[in-house]
DNA sequence: CTGAAAGCGCTAACAC
DNA sequence: GTGTTAGCGCTTTCAG
């Protein structure tokens, strides 16, 4: 403890503002401000101090700061289903754009062991200065919490209907609608379903826009199987529902991969054409449906927008905090393409 | 600044140990030591102290507690190419097992406008414990930042050839050599190569091993087209090799992705037929290469455990700081499905 | 423009 | 077992 930082264990500690002000000759303060944008300082103090620091290999502490300024710029982002492309691309986007924001990323993998009534608490320990939420819904509990600490959130494609807490996304409802009517006006009978998982806000949503849809026109469901969004439950999925004795003319899946696996085992595994024999339609609109193989017809979901509209209600909660709540709903378009038969307005 | 904790703005802001202990009638070290879980507290204390830190919403500061502790129990994953599955799966993965250690994942997206020598520093000045690197090898200017203030690197699947940094990877050369062997043992004569990202040692290893191994047994590359580990770039890629005069009988693509475009290719576009006329090989083993319609002949890189390997590396590093660095090679394997005929001792 | 000094919230000796 | 005290490294009034 006497040793402050001798030449023997000068190598494995980081030189400090005191340091570098004591080899400069100037006050800690006068460091500080060097390193702080808009502060004051004289052309020659600002060169004596970079010259110490730099001889010195001084970095801010950045955690240090954030105790001082009670803000850590780091932005908690829970996830969940990364092996799902939409979710990779998620990452992706919002990482790229939060750091060019100077924020910084700390990633939740909300899983069993680390549910998110666990993660929440944590992220909000390590001061993180906003949460983005893409996988389950706020309980109000938890949303309680963030909101007696003044930790802004915002929930990314789904809602919450307990709680007042931010959101921003797609209009699930909407899209389900759209493909009950693209697919009935194109003649089909027989419309089925593939699940996302269950519970899911996203799964409920879609599959009340569509049956809703289809009832509305004197359709009813023709048949509905379990999935979890996963290229291997769409696959068992669609063999079911293809291994009926009556089949059903189109398969709506609540999200891309169950579709691509319902695609694959139409063709592979039960001979049929698509769409001739059976028309198949997804949910996201990732990378692969656009695959010349693959040419999945699709509801598009904006999510370029989605990402934009999530990070500036959440910046502008930060910055501003506000009592009321901010929920954006955007608009799914239908991306045509050749493995559904489709007729739309 | 008079005002500390008044009615009015009591909502926004958290409670502090200090907080807790006056209303508990402790001092604040006691309120340290009940959230400290070694430390020895009597019951009746630490009944006082929950009673009061429940009563007041409490939870520790964990950026207060990293600077005292000078461990943030952050851990810098450096990523890049969060589109292709290898890479989500790692993410995945990473997070998962660093959470259930008590680490938290900060990621920093390595892109054009955030380089590896931004964000290192930047890393470094969050205090990570650690940093992975999956991206690009380090410079040894970086590594000798990392080295100098102390904070322990691993990069995965890649190994620093200029700087002294720990590296845990799959033996790219060998699974290079693997194909070679497979392909020509079965017969091929005409062996083409998609390549990786240009300039990516694993690019590098891979081609590495191949063409070595093809030259060693009589046989030269017989054609080499430029990817860079995308589907479209595979796609462009298998085109040219099957639009030439005389096509190649084998084609060893630097990746999954590659390969599965290859496949689409050859069948869809150039009206091959897989393995018969062309037999085609990828790398990684991502999840798709077992989807039934693709079912790709590919290496597969023990992910698992080189994941494994590369957190007890670092562990051990962060734990134990040594002079000496660790390179951990893993053997790939040689995963047949039917996208080639191969032979394999 | 610059320096002194008071925090930010927590941990860890060190006494008692 | 508990309280006191001295930091951890930085920001930010407040004087000068």
């Amino acid at each position: 403890m006497a040793e402050r930082n001798t030449v023997a264990n000068s190598g494995r500690r980081r030189a400090s503002s005191v340091e570098v002000a004591e080899l400069a000759g100037v006050s800690q303060a006068a460091v500080s401000r060097v390193f702080t944008p808009g502060a004051s300082v004289s052309p020659e103090m600002r060169a004596k101090v970079l010259a110490a620091a730099r001889q010195l290999g001084y970095r801010p502490n950045a955690i240090a700061r954030s105790l001082s300024l009670q803000s850590s710029r780091i932005i908690g982002l829970v996830m969940i289903r990364f092996w799902n492309p939409f979710y990779a691309r998620l990452l992706q986007e919002f990482t790229n754009r939060l750091q060019t924001l100077g924020y910084w990323v700390l990633v939740l993998n909300v899983a069993d062991d680390t549910p998110l009534e666990k993660a929440i608490p944590m992220a909000l320990q390590y001061q993180v200065d906003g949460l983005i939420i893409t996988s389950a819904t706020l309980s109000s509990v938890l949303a309680e919490e963030c909101a007696r600490v003044g930790t802004p959130v915002v929930l990314f494609n789904r809602y919450s209907l307990e709680s007042s807490v931010n959101a921003v996304c797609c209009d699930n409802v909407a899209g389900g609608r759209m493909v009950a009517d693209a697919l009935l006006s194109a003649g089909h009978t027989r419309p089925a379903y593939i699940t996302g998982e269950a519970g899911s806000s996203t799964n409920r949503d879609r599959e009340h826009g569509y049956t809703e849809r289809l009832a509305a026109r004197g359709v009813s469901l023709f048949a509905r199987e379990a999935g979890d969004y996963s290229y291997e439950s769409g696959y068992q999925a669609a063999l079911r529902l293809f291994d009926r004795p009556e089949r059903p003319d189109a398969v709506f899946c609540a999200n891309d991969l169950m579709a691509l696996a319902a695609l694959d085992a139409a063709r592979w595994h039960s001979g049929l054409r698509v769409p001739e024999d059976v028309s198949i339609i997804g949910f996201d609109d990732i990378a692969m449906a656009a695959w010349p193989k693959y040419d999945l017809t699709t509801i598009h979901q904006p999510v370029n927008r989605m990402i934009d509209a999530t990070i500036e209600v959440l910046v502008q909660a930060i910055q501003h905090p506000q009592p009321e709540r901010v929920v954006r709903f955007m608009a799914p378009t239908l991306t045509v393409r050749s493995s559904a038969r489709v007729v739309f307005p």
